[in-house]
DNA sequence: CAGCTTGCGATTGTGTCCAATCGTCAGTAG
DNA sequence: CTACTGACGATTGGACACAATCGCAAGCTG
């Protein structure tokens, strides 16, 4: 398999290590907007977090600069926002952004499920079925909202095109909050739910079968988005 | 009609003034993102064509600093391509990159017309005719891509969401060579057929019907695709 | 002559200093 | 007491200087 792990977006040349924390080698701007990143998509940096420069800067060990190139880059993510002058803040999503953020997921996905589908070796399948062995297994709404991303991410594993990745990955990243939030809140019915539609995708991605796999695909992540929006105290 | 020119993805706060220019207020590496941005969407600066800060920074009278945050914007907008101590380069599609781009389209353009239908206007509408007439009528090649542009945003004009439309924006833009490149080469028919469509869907947008405009919109757009794909000679 | 090495020039990456701007909080007038 | 105003501090934006890295070409070696 190949990059189970694609949560930024990594450019070429420097591989996804299986770690949580951001790369070690590279250029300073990049490290630094995949820490970023890193801390937003884990929470430690919650929505409405003012990021000031110098002390990014100061607990990185660098200078402003390159700080304020990796904000530019997440910035373009998504993710922060930047205010001239006044400083840059991370992203919040109001209840609108998030519900369009997953109606786009909605159609962007299957696609990227049906690319994915042209190049998926039968070992990929088998790493999504223990991927998902794991999602079922799990305890904690922490792993659980991690191990959830990893499997869909490994879903397009196939998918070789750089941009549509990206995309994807973008909308999973802005919209990770609200899944995080979820997570802590769900029920073992819901978790029952996602487990058969789980097992419906592993299976119509083992036959090959992008008309089923787009199905089933949108539909999970119609019915997580209209779950999402049954519970309106995650929106402020 | 609110915003029939965004080609770039403007902050909120300052209008698109209707000009090609770049916007000449703001804070710098906003406003070097915007010239770069437009000079590559008009074919000014050819794919491939190297990018040097310190060449950019004397041109606009700046100095490196904005010029390498604008850069860090415009590669996350997939126009140019930056490789560490390498320089930046405006980035080439090739084949497969411009189908699936291509395709993504063929997804959330649909998508943003139906939000958009929500809340267009009759004057939107009226706009939106009266554009149509304009491509219709143009014989300048350039031109035309400029219009059919503007007329496919203009109709994007209800969609409130700005993380969909700089989606959106995102696809066209990177595309835009090729239909720059195509639109030298169109023929009479190829145009009486882009027409026919258009009018298509502006009635459909007229009766507000989102089941045929996204049908009329997604089947443009993918036979805009399938007829590009037919000159191999514009991929190199 | 081919292939490798090395050194130089060009270009990008980073640190430091200064200027521009914004938010806030006194202070004052009504 | 409220609303406005102005000045100050905090923070971001920009310019310059220097270090790090890469690409290429000249030169050496077999």
């Amino acid at each position: 398999m190949r990059h189970p792990e694609a949560m930024n977006d990594q450019q070429p040349g420097q591989d996804a290590t299986d770690s949580l924390e951001p790369a070690k080698a590279g250029v300073s701007s990049r490290r630094i907007a995949d820490y970023l990143r890193t801390a937003i998509l884990n929470g430690e940096l919650a929505p409405g977090t003012r990021l000031r420069q110098e002390e990014i800067a100061e607990r990185l060990g660098s200078s402003r600069i390159p700080v304020r190139e990796a904000l530019r880059m997440v910035e373009a993510d998504g993710l922060v926002t930047v205010k001239s002058y006044s400083g840059a803040r991370v992203a919040k999503l109001d209840f609108n952004e998030f519900d369009t953020a997953y109606r786009i997921r909605e159609r962007i996905d299957p696609l990227a499920l049906t690319l994915s589908l042209q190049e998926i070796t039968d070992e990929d399948v088998a790493r999504l079925e223990a991927l998902q062995t794991e999602v079922e297994e799990t305890t904690s709404p922490d792993r659980f909202v991690a191990l959830d991303r990893q499997f869909h991410l490994a879903t397009y594993t196939g998918c070789t095109d750089k941009q549509l990745l990206a995309t994807v990955t973008r909308f999973w990243n802005t919209t990770q909050h609200y899944r995080r939030a979820y997570a802590q809140l769900i029920d073992d019915r819901g978790r029952s739910i996602i487990t058969y539609e789980h097992r419906l995708l592993i299976d119509a991605i083992h036959r090959r079968d992008p008309v089923d796999a787009e199905r089933f695909l949108s539909g999970h992540i119609r019915r997580t988005r209209i779950t999402l929006a049954e519970h309106p105290e995650l929106f402020d």
